[in-house]
DNA sequence: AACCTCACG
DNA sequence: ACGTACGTGAGGTTG
């Protein structure tokens, strides 16, 4: 049989745009309510499996009807402009998927759908539905199902009603349903109803009378008696709450079915539009369409090593030249060359094509041609295997991206040819697929024209990349910071930290023994064994089975976390056993475990450091993440005991010290925050002094330990609830001590709000060297997500200009371990920290170095203090 | 894949 | 009234 399904669109959209987060895209769109729509259609055709299909959307002009409504309850709620933007491009994408968008001037689409529904039912097709609104259930029938989808937990779930529902649910007909409207009224549609009159004695007017008119001929026996009164003096705005609740089942509307079956949604105009849309997690249900490149690219293959001799001489005389290098895991399969913008050539690595002979063959023409330049997507890529130099001949496309806008979640050569070419290509998931790349064939077209893309997109975006770099003042920041960074952090990944691998087996196994203790004593406190690393079973467990008190939900469940349960420990043993399981499993599965599987041959682990993931500028660490090693427990910090330095070589580790509250005091300029600094006093006593109201000999542990809080919320954005949160305290306590905070430290206060306040002119903040991120949030409608936004005004610009400091630091420190030709090297950054594996006989001079160019990395109006250690581990070394 | 939890600065 | 501290990455469970 036939099945029409009818989507409500302005309802879908407006249920999509407030169930999900703001989400931009690279060109500043706002797109949630695209994205959330597309998905909850799809998974209702999904289930549905309907042949035809319809959406109709209200026309954006006042029909009479609200007219009608304004003047009883004055405007109604405006729609925010991040969602008026998103519905044309909603129909257009509709369109697009050649879906039938229905309009109807002077009617809504409620209307549309009622009169589609009958329309449909009557030509022998079952009908669903899809509105947010719950007014539609007057429509249900046998035949007619309405299904509202329910946003729970981040979950859509679907209630289905047929007439059958809408009678269990409320106890009246759908068509009684609106008489039923007409007496309770609806706030959201402006519909007036009977004041003193809900859901409850309406349902019952209704189930008893069936109509309002009906009851109003029995008005004396109804009941309450102010339901009766009300029902009486308001008997005419109640009929008109009825005439407006009716949804028409007569839209003048061309009713032509065959134009809403099913054709492809997945048309190539539609894939357009999600792709410049940057719906990333749609494109998968699509083809990718083949003629999607404007240019043709052409590539060609090198496997015959005199090919490759004669390819090397024509690129004498190149000045500028893409390059990619092709690596899995740690191979390398060959290397991409493009001379020109449309053209690459690929040099594939094999026994006779060396990866020696393809670095001695680039690097004597490179050399040999001082004004050749080397434009790069991944330049940390590159250094693995050649040894180029940090001296203005090289770019690298990714992180000039990454600080045009650093809020994106991936810097692809098919991001920047949209971005900064206006070009739509397919991404190296769409052409690849899961394939792993040795196993290609590289005269494939896909693979052809990937390895293109990789070497060629670089190449033409470069200029593009450099004009915006220079529109946004960054320039600077991009040559002579995040580019020299690159350098660096490609010696910390080549040269890996050592790692004493029976050690770390040895306390590995100690955790495993605990493990098993503590399991035992919880499942026997528990009277049952249960998957205590299950937060749901565990939830279960305490709160249900043992009854314990203060529990708090999550989306999902009951909350079990350490704030929750550090509340519990004291009362209950199997509160704070589990506490301690917790810590020890994680100490072994993320840390023991975990980190065992990175060691390779050398005895070292050889970590990733991204620097194009951060929003504010920081360092990141992947497989395995080395910036987040334990330290704050006891237990925890034994792994550190494991990183050792290589034979002859001690560790000398250096941290900054408070880096980021120096900042706040070099923006805010406050007086008293940059005397205490320059007179080297304990900022947090002093902090708590000045709040507290106690002489500062007076502060004890407990008052500096609420006040260093206060320091970091101010560091965080801060907001009464958060402190209060941290410290355990009411909101009010946590309001007065923010209070105090800025009564005391009146130039913070300045600065914090002038830092919003330009943010929110300029939809972005600045660090001191100009790194800038954007806020979209800022112009949000929503009121949490623009909270947010300010949050991230203040936090910003002073994470930022601490992450900027330390990079100089580090680009200085290795620079001149280089340069002075030791034995040392840096190994490690740790946002604040930096370590160096050093040589026995340099300790005093790396010492020396490391302070020196931490030190005066930044000129603020506050000195860098900074603390060294050394030790034969990293355990010692802290 | 989404969620929770927890390790770090 | 809303529902929050800023920035990350990884492992485990669950649907």
């Amino acid at each position: 049989m036939d099945k029409l399904l009818l989507v409500d669109g302005h309802s879908i959209l407006n249920r999509a745009f407030y169930g999900l987060p703001d989400l931009t895209n690279s060109k500043g769109e706002h797109t949630n309510a695209i994205l959330g729509f597309i998905n909850i259609i799809f998974k209702i055709i999904e289930e549905e499996k309907p042949t035809h299909l319809a959406v109709a959307f209200d026309v954006h002009q006042k029909t009479f009807r609200h007219e009608m409504f304004e003047d009883y309850k004055g405007t109604r709620k405006g729609m925010p402009d991040e969602l008026r933007s998103q519905v044309p491009i909603m129909k257009e994408v509709l369109k697009a998927m050649q879906v039938t968008v229905i309009e109807c001037p002077g009617y809504e689409a409620d209307d549309i759908i009622g009169t589609l529904s009958r329309k449909g039912e009557e030509a022998g097709m079952e009908v669903s539905v899809l509105s947010g609104d719950r007014d539609l259930l007057q429509l249900a029938t046998d035949k007619v199902l309405i299904k509202i989808p329910k946003t729970k937990g981040g979950q859509t779930t679907v209630e289905n009603y047929h007439a059958q529902e809408v009678q269990a649910l409320y106890g009246v007909t759908p068509t009684e349903f609106i008489d039923m409207k007409g007496l309770m009224g609806d706030t959201s549609d402006n519909i007036p109803g009977v004041p003193g009159i809900g859901e409850k004695t309406a349902s019952k007017i209704i189930a008893t009378y069936h109509t309002i008119e009906a009851a109003y001929e029995h008005i004396d026996e109804i009941k309450p008696k102010k339901a009766m009164e009300n029902l009486a003096a308001y008997y005419d705005q109640a009929i008109m709450s009825k005439v407006l609740a009716t949804i028409k089942l007569d839209a003048p509307i061309s009713i032509d079915f065959d134009t809403m079956k099913f054709g492809n949604l997945f048309t190539r105009e539609a894939y357009d539009y999600v792709k410049n849309l940057e719906l990333k997690s749609l494109l998968k249900y699509f083809e990718v369409p083949e003629d999607i490149t404007p240019i043709r690219f052409e590539t060609g293959i090198i496997t015959d090593l005199g090919e490759m001799e004669i390819y090397f001489d024509t690129l004498k005389t190149c000045e500028q030249i893409g390059v990619f290098v092709l690596f899995e895991d740690e191979e390398f399969l060959g290397i991409g060359i493009a001379k020109e913008k449309d053209k690459a050539d690929f040099i594939v690595c094999s026994m006779f094509i060396t990866q020696e002979l393809i670095v001695s063959r680039f690097m004597e023409v490179y050399e040999n041609q001082p004004s050749m330049k080397v434009i790069t997507h991944d330049l940390k890529a590159l250094l693995k295997i050649f040894p180029l130099e940090s001296d203005g001949r090289v770019e690298d496309t990714s992180v000039a991206a990454y600080l045009l806008n650093p809020i994106k979640d991936s810097y692809g050569y098919d991001d920047i040819a949209r971005d900064y070419l206006s070009m739509t290509i397919p991404s190296k998931k769409e052409l690849l697929e899961k394939r792993k790349l040795s196993a290609l064939v590289l005269e494939e077209e896909a693979v052809s024209n990937y390895l293109a893309y990789e070497t060629c997109i670089p190449l033409m975006g470069w200029d593009k990349l450099w004009d915006e770099l220079q529109n946004m003042e960054i320039q600077l920041l991009y040559k002579e910071i995040e580019l020299p960074t690159v350098y660096v952090l490609a010696h910390m990944e080549k040269a890996g930290i050592r790692v004493d691998g029976e050690a770390l087996k040895d306390y590995g196994e100690m955790l495993g023994e605990k493990v098993k203790t503590l399991e035992a004593a919880i499942y026997k406190e528990a009277g049952t064994e249960f998957n205590i690393n299950s937060p749901k079973q565990l939830g279960e467990i305490l709160f249900d089975k043992l009854c314990l008190p203060g529990a708090k939900k999550t989306k999902t469940g009951y909350s079990t976390n350490v704030d929750v349960l550090n509340k519990l420990k004291n009362d209950y043993p199997i509160v704070a056993d589990v506490l301690e399981y917790r810590q020890v499993a994680k100490l072994k599965s993320t840390y023991a475990d975990g980190l065992s599987v990175f060691i390779r041959e050398d005895g070292r682990i050889h970590g990733t450091f991204n620097q194009t993931i951060t929003a504010t500028g920081r360092i990141s660490s992947t497989e395995p993440n080395l910036q987040n090693i334990p330290m704050r427990t006891d237990l925890g910090r034994r792994i550190r005991k494991v990183f050792i330095p290589k034979e002859d070589y001690v560790f000398v580790d250096a941290d900054y010290s408070q880096i980021e509250l120096r900042v706040l005091a070099h923006f805010s300029e406050d007086e008293k925050l940059i005397a205490a600094y320059n007179e080297n006093q304990d900022i947090h006593a002093l902090t708590a002094s000045q709040v507290f109201g106690v002489p500062i000999d007076e502060v004890d542990d407990l008052m500096r330990r609420n006040a260093k809080a206060v320091n970091f919320g101010i560091v965080y954005g801060i907001s009464a609830f958060g402190l209060s949160e941290d410290l355990n305290i009411s909101k009010k306590e946590a309001a007065d001590y923010i209070d105090s905070y800025f009564a005391t430290y009146p130039g913070v206060k300045k600065f914090l709000e002038g830092t919003v306040s330009t943010a929110k002119e300029t939809g972005m903040t600045r660090t001191m060297f100009g790194r800038i991120r954007q806020i979209p949030e800022l112009s949000s409608s929503n009121f949490m997500q623009r909270n947010f936004g300010e949050r991230i005004a203040m936090n910003s610009p002073i994470q930022g200009t601490a992450a900027d400091i330390i990079k100089i630091a580090m680009i200085r420190v290795h620079e001149r371990l280089k340069r002075e030709q030791r034995k040392s090297s840096l190994i490690l950054q740790i946002h604040d920290e930096l370590l160096i594996e050093t040589h026995k006989d340099e300790i005093d001079i790396v010492k020396e170095i490391l302070i020196e160019e931490m030190m005066n990395a930044a000129n603020l109006l506050v000195p860098l203090s900074v603390s060294v250690s050394v030790g034969d581990t990293w355990y010692e070394a802290k």
